[in-house]
DNA sequence: CTCCCTCGAGTTCT
DNA sequence: CTCGAGGGAG
């Protein structure tokens, strides 16, 4: 034992690691235990005597290291994208009903793919948290979680104690980068006793092992995850450098398993052809499910040459070579004790199924929604009755279906106690005709299925519910300030709109906070919670100070304009640049910008014509300064030009080209409001084309909307950069479409950089596209680029050309 | 006019 | 997550 400490260490990590790998992943050990503990301390020991000694695969790191203030964010490199579900969910789906759609799943992609049999690998669907691990040299050097797919959270230290995962490759000549992707699960036989322990501790239990897994997964604490026992398994490849990946998904797992990696058995990962193997796989695992150690939710299949995946790419944010196919959701019957109405931010009256407690799917659901009249007419959902319940999904209830034979009846007129009726007890559900929160009418437009309170912000529901999301984390992002408190805020009348929060004090906080507490039958105030609630109204206080310099478009978004969300918020700011501009656009100038129809032109337009929307804003910028305004975009001057300003202002039988003719034959648009009917006819158009604009002229309102639009527009162009128009010919009116990962730029980086130089960015390659830029793993863009002959460019190449421009 | 895709809105529970 | 509506391309 008189060894070198150094030669002694890289001993133990070797062999700890090995018997670790037969323990955990293969599950078949070779030494005891206590064996592996006691080899376990004195690598612990040593490396405690010798700091220098440890290392990042070291098995002593899977033990947790000491709490994190947060997790740190990571991008994606290759983006983690969801699966894609092309199976109906349908209750009655029976065998032969999926058999159908296998068959039809299996032709797409045999047509696409243009051969006559196609083989899929398959493997279970794990119910848990999927992962990315990365491992540089063979050693883990990275693990995040999926997040939004485009960047998650850096979870390595909690990935570290999960003793399946190796911490280095199983091979001698490891690839310099290998990224994996898998999900992390807890056992079912786990998870019981896990719970079984939280009850003894007291503690609370977890609904199901995917909550298990992510509550243990997401702690801070590294050292409670290493306490609790995850498993992982691995089921693809994400990024190889230096070595040679392998040409079929299967080839994959093996490796994957060769390298140390957990992986599904092979019995259950099959590779099959055509849909009757798919479907033999389905049945199969569907009939295995309830002895399956761990949770599944489904099956995948995906085509198994790597060849023919690229060639399938992907479809928005879902690959086309691989597909998940869910289980039917759980179901469970139980009773309906009401339905209630809520009313949302846009008014909108949704009835809401107030059900008897009932466990489906891995919680209990008390709520489910009824979406809107006509979907409560169609399924005749009463009170009293028995419906059948899942979780759609397997996230929000539905009422799927209800039982008529148990729908409670009358007593039969005249009849006894015992025998039932013919009527049922009540009546089929109508939507109330009166908002159930401010008593206003409710209207419901025809064509559309959703009945809306007309109160507007009159309307208290609607009034706390625009506070809730003007507060919210993607809008003003104002910490602390929950439904709770606003609902009281709302209804004691501290705040009437959203500038009122700027104006609230601590002490009207604490009031507040009083009041509602006396409503909820008050607990007596204690010194230590008088301190405790001062403190949380001076945060509060501090939160609403840190949103008063919000980036513009957040601003927008936050106003809660309908039909205007992030993304449309965005192009508002990045195109207009200001407040002052945007609140007195008319609707054909917002309808001049990209991804703006008529819809939403005139719910921007309305929204600011309203005076109460103007005074609350007018308010709101008293203590409200948005980030990054600007001059309006120099690329606007394009889109304001006067045909394309009159197509969008619906005159009858003005179509795109006769717009092009008319702006062809006037001064401007302010000349046209000036025309006589006379003058009109002097015009080069056909007759009923002149006929019907000189109508629309006669409407002195047009003719003031002309006129102001020729203002506006003469405004904007005036405030145009000086050199606007600079966009570089190399990217003036050029369309690119960006494919596969780009070494140094992230997507969204590339399509901004495009844009500010002036061109366009597609999602989809058509003979229009004038570059397809390709980076690694480029699918079916790059190739449908090739057979267009349109011209494919590398990452440096489109840096060069941005150089140029700039 | 008809797809196809993206965006907005509503929803549940922990 | 899902639905429906809006926008744009073919």
């Amino acid at each position: 034992m008189s060894q070198d400490p150094h030669q002694r260490a890289l001993y133990l990590r070797e062999l700890l690691t090995r018997y670790g790998h037969e323990y955990y992943a293969l599950d078949a050990p070779t030494v005891p235990d206590a064996e592996y503990d006691r080899l376990f301390r004195e690598l612990q020991a040593l490396e405690t005597a010798h700091p220098a000694l440890r290392t990042a695969d070291s098995p002593t790191r899977r033990v947790g290291a000491a709490p994190l203030p947060e997790f740190s964010q990571v991008t994606h490199e290759v983006p983690m994208l969801s699966l894609g579900n092309a199976f109906s969910d349908m209750q009655a789906t029976g065998f032969a009903e999926r058999h159908a759609e296998l068959i039809q799943f299996d032709e797409r992609i045999r047509r696409e793919l243009g051969q006559a049999t196609v083989h899929y690998a398959t493997e279970p669907k794990f119910d848990g948290l999927a992962i990315s691990l990365i491992y540089q040299d063979g050693v883990l050097t990275q693990a995040a979680t999926r997040g939004d797919g485009v960047a998650g959270e850096n979870v390595t230290e909690n990935i570290r104690t999960i003793r399946s995962i190796p911490l280095r490759l199983n091979s001698a000549t490891p690839p310099a980068l290998l990224e994996v992707r898998g999900e992390v699960v807890m056992l079912k036989q786990d998870f019981e006793r896990l719970n079984a322990e939280q009850t003894a501790r007291g503690d609370k239990t977890f609904a199901n092992p995917r909550n298990a897994a992510a509550g243990s997964l997401r702690q801070l604490d590294s050292r409670i995850t290493a306490s609790r026992r995850l498993s992982f398994f691995a089921y693809a490849i994400a990024r190889v450098s230096g070595a040679v990946w392998p040409e079929t998904h299967d080839g994959e797992m093996n490796w994957l398993a060769a390298l140390g990696f957990p992986v599904v058995e092979a019995a259950l990962r099959p590779v099959v052809e055509g849909a009757a193997g798919l479907a033999a796989y389905y049945e199969g695992v569907m009939q295995g499910r309830p002895s399956l150690p761990f949770e599944i939710d489904g099956v995948v299949y995906k085509v198994n040459r790597r060849e023919e995946q690229e060639t399938l790419g992907f479809v928005s944010r879902a690959p086309r070579w691989a597909i998940a196919h869910k289980f039917p959701a759980e179901e469970a019957l139980t009773q309906v004790e009401a339905i209630e109405e809520q009313v949302g931010r846009t008014g909108a009256i949704t009835p809401v199924a107030r059900l008897k407690p009932v466990f489906v799917g891995g919680v209990t659901v008390t709520n489910a929604t009824l979406h809107n009249e006509d979907e409560v007419r169609r399924k005749d959902v009463r009170v009293g009755d028995t419906v059948i319940v899942r979780r759609a999904g397997d996230v929000i209830p539905e009422v799927v279906s209800v039982v008529l034979a148990q729908r409670p009846m009358r007593p039969a007129a005249g009849g006894d106690l015992f025998s039932a009726g013919d009527k049922p007890q009540y009546p089929p559900y109508r939507l109330p005709t009166h908002c159930p929160v401010c008593g206003s009418h409710v209207v419901r437009e025809e064509g559309e299925a959703v009945a809306r309170c007309s109160g507007g912000l009159s309307c208290k529901a609607q009034r706390s519910q625009a506070i809730q999301h003007f507060a919210g984390r993607r809008m003003m992002d104002i910490d602390g300030l929950g439904e709770r408190y606003i609902d009281k805020l709302v209804e004691y009348e501290y705040v009437r709109g959203v500038a009122d929060l700027y104006r609230l004090s601590v002490d009207d906080l604490l009031e507040m906070k009083r009041r509602a507490d006396e409503d909820e039958g008050a607990t007596p105030e204690t010194v230590k919670a008088g301190k405790i609630a001062s403190k949380w109204a001076d945060n509060l206080i501090e939160a609403i100070a840190a949103s008063r310099t919000p980036p513009l478009p957040r601003l927008l978004f936050a106003l809660g304009i309908r039909h205007v969300g992030e993304s449309t918020a965005k192009t508002l700011a990045d195109w207009l640049g200001s407040v002052a501009l945007i609140r007195q656009c008319p609707a054909p100038l917002f309808a001049a910008l990209p991804d703006i129809g008529g819809v939403v032109a005139q719910s921007l337009a309305d929204f600011f014509s309203e005076s109460h929307n103007a005074d609350a804003l007018d308010q709101l910028l008293r203590y409200v300064q948005p980030q990054g305004e600007h001059a309006p975009s120099p690329r606007l001057a394009e889109r304001l030009d006067t045909a394309a300003l009159l197509a969008r202002l619906n005159i009858p039988r003005l179509t795109e080209v006769r717009s092009q003719q008319l702006a062809g034959q006037i001064r401007s648009l302010a000349a046209l409001a000036d025309f006589s009917r006379q003058q009109t006819l002097l015009l080069d158009l056909p007759a009923e084309v002149i006929n019907a604009l000189a109508d629309w002229l006669d409407a002195p309102a047009n003719k003031d909307a002309l006129r102001a639009l020729e203002t506006l527009r003469q405004h904007i162009l005036a405030a145009l950069p000086q050199d606007a128009g600079s966009a570089h010919p190399l990217f003036e009116g050029k369309t690119f479409v960006l494919t596969g990962t780009l070494p140094t730029l992230s997507r969204d980086q590339a399509k901004d950089r495009i844009e500010a130089a002036g061109g366009k960015v597609s999602g989809s390659v058509s003979k229009k596209t004038h570059f397809v830029v390709a980076g690694s793993e480029a699918g079916s863009k790059l190739a449908k680029a090739q057979e267009l002959g349109v011209a494919v460019i590398d990452e440096a190449a489109l840096l060069a050309m941005l150089d140029q421009s700039a």
